[in-house]
RNA sequence: GCCCCCAUCGUCUAGUGGCCCAGGACACAGGAUUCUCAGUCCUGUUACAGGGGUUCGAAUCCCCUUGGGGGUACCA
């Protein structure tokens, strides 16, 4: 039997990254064992905009490389895909489990159950619904119309007993079904319950394995009473542990970013990808530009494979030690065994060390290709092949301080023109009003730069060692001066890189100008 | 309230009765390298939630407590 999994995300407009890390342990499953990962809507009928709330999500998972077999976009056997195009399946079955005697229709006013509900409270007893407006008999039934009640249609739940299940994860898990309500699931306004369209879903798409978050763990008990009842084959079960916060064991929520903010990691991750999206212009809005949200990362040019490898070590590992995975070892390696029950809290610092590891072992032409866009997009170079050396030419000379694409637009200093170059004023104050500086950086142009006749890092270097000692200056006597007056800051690139990229009449007309600062 | 699930360094985890006075990674701290920053290289601090059992022996098995999560909805 062919392994089949699915991923069954609501229009929301977004990505979260906890339902990442579901969709990615279904798909790398399925992957595993050879088999399907199908992508189901979970939309309603209530839902405007659908296409539009989804399309955030469907790119996020392509960008992600996680791809479906069936579904939106891509159809398949058993279609449609969307929870809402499918109401004529959930109604015949809904008409099924009431012709077997397993579900009834129920006129129960819901103030009615309230108060019985309330009432079982205050005697601390577990609420059981006794079927007192059950419609057993078209007289019945008959008599609450009379009545003018509402119907809606309840599970007819055994009273005794219990259900085993034995979770992939969990292992031996047992419910009673005393504890089990007469859940509904369709509406008085003929709508249908999630647990109804669930597992009429699940089956239609001969879904074999349904793994998803702990959350549904208590829900299957109803679940599987339809499913038995309906004489179809279960499923086998796998229920992850839930993505928690930063710091703490509580669910990630997208809600509570004030709560996440007072994380250093968080906050350091946040606060660098809104300095990054301000240069770049981007509008952005704390409700879609934030770590639990996969567009944050993919705005500021990510790695996916680096988020991906990252998600999977949440809730899995192979072994000890081993922690760098491409998808394909993790689709060789990935097994259900191996998932661990206890909830993992979402790690910024961790996520970030992945990124920056992926992005040191990008070559220079592949991180040039990853910068570029973002370069052009701050206006700094046109996209041709003179954009592209110039970008490489910074690339190169940036190295590792380079974590994630947009990091080029932190420097600035090499594409804006020499009278556009930015200061940071107490570097200027620091460096080059200190008494002396600005004559010995004159100097120090007019002996060496001017004159020079190659203008490479390691000539520049050794001819301003040269120097250095005629004139029996130490080097930090000068080259502090030399970096604020060239790039306008005092931090940077190895300074004779710099220049190099700066070419000479830059770098000429820059000391100039700082010379009258 | 009742039912179900979970619990190893700050974080992700390894560990399935002796190999563990608990290993790796991230983070953190100190040092080295360097023109700054980043990086790199050393070094270091830090955990079996608590209490009872079982056993020659327990992070590992059992029970209780505590803590976290979920269900108990005409939410998903």
């Amino acid at each position: 039997m062919t392994v089949r999994t699915r991923f069954a995300p609501s229009p929301t407009g977004y990505l979260h990254i906890g339902g990442v890390r579901t969709a990615l342990f279904n798909w790398l499953f399925a992957k595993h064992n050879g088999g399907q990962f199908i992508l189901r809507i979970d939309d309603t009928d209530q839902q405007r905009n659908v296409e539009e709330a989804l399309e955030p999500i469907l790119h996020g998972l392509k960008w992600l490389g996680i791809n479906w077999d069936e579904g939106p976009g891509v159809g398949g056997p058993h279609a449609p895909y969307y929870q809402s195009q499918r109401y004529d399946k959930y109604q015949a079955v809904v008409d099924e489990l009431i012709a077997k005697g397993f579900a009834y229709r129920d006129y129960a006013k819901p103030e009615e159950l309230q108060a019985q509900r309330d009432e079982a409270q205050k005697k601390k007893e577990t609420f059981v619904y006794n079927r007192q407006w059950m419609a057993d008999t078209p007289e019945k039934e008959a008599q609450f119309k009379a009545e003018g009640r509402q119907g809606v249609v309840r599970l007819k739940t055994p009273l005794e007993g219990k259900l085993e299940l034995d979770d992939l994860i969990r292992g031996h898990v047992e419910f009673d079904w005393a504890q089990e309500q007469d859940h509904v699931i369709q509406r008085a306004d003929g709508s249908f319950i999630y647990h109804l369209a669930n597992i009429v879903d699940d089956h239609d798409f001969e879904i074999t394995h349904v793994i998803r978050a702990e959350e549904h763990l208590s829900n299957t008990p109803r679940q599987v009473f339809m499913i038995d009842a309906l004489g179809w084959e279960r499923p086998q079960y796998a229920h992850l542990p839930f993505v928690a916060e930063p710091g703490s064991k509580t669910k990630l929520s997208k809600r509570k970013l004030d709560k996440y903010m007072k994380n250093k990691d968080f906050s350091g991750l946040v606060n660098h990808g809104l300095e990054l999206a301000k240069k770049m212009g981007l509008e952005v809005s704390a409700d879609t530009f934030n770590p639990v949200i996969t567009d944050f990362f993919e705005q500021q040019g990510y790695l996916p494979e680096a988020i991906v490898n990252y998600l999977a070590l949440l809730g899995w590992s192979l072994d000890d030690h081993t922690e760098d995975f491409t998808p394909e070892e993790l689709i060789a390696n990935f097994t259900l065994e191996r998932v661990v029950k206890g909830a993992a809290s979402f790690d910024c610092a961790k996520l970030l060390s992945f990124e920056h590891r992926y992005m040191d072992r990008q070559s220079v032409e592949r991180k040039t290709e990853l910068c570029l866009p973002f370069a052009v997009k701050a206006g700094w170079v046109a996209n041709d092949d003179a954009g592209k050396a110039k970008v490489a030419k910074v690339v190169a000379g940036a190295s590792e301080r380079i974590k994630m694409a947009a990091d080029i637009l932190n420097f600035e200093e090499f594409f804006l023109a020499d009278d556009a170059l930015p200061y940071v004023q107490k570097d200027v104050d620091k460096r080059l009003k200190k008494e002396g500086a600005q004559a010995l950086l004159k100097k120090f142009a007019d002996d060496v730069l001017a004159p020079a006749e190659v203008w490479e890092a390691a000539p520049l270097e050794e001819a301003m060692k040269v120097w250095l000692e005629s004139n029996g200056i130490g080097i930090g006597e000068i080259i502090h001066a030399l970096r604020v007056a060239t790039t306008g800051k005092s931090v940077g690139i190895g300074m004779f890189e710099a220049l190099e990229i700066l070419g000479k009449e830059s770098t000429l007309a820059r000391i100039e100008k700082a010379l009258t600062l």
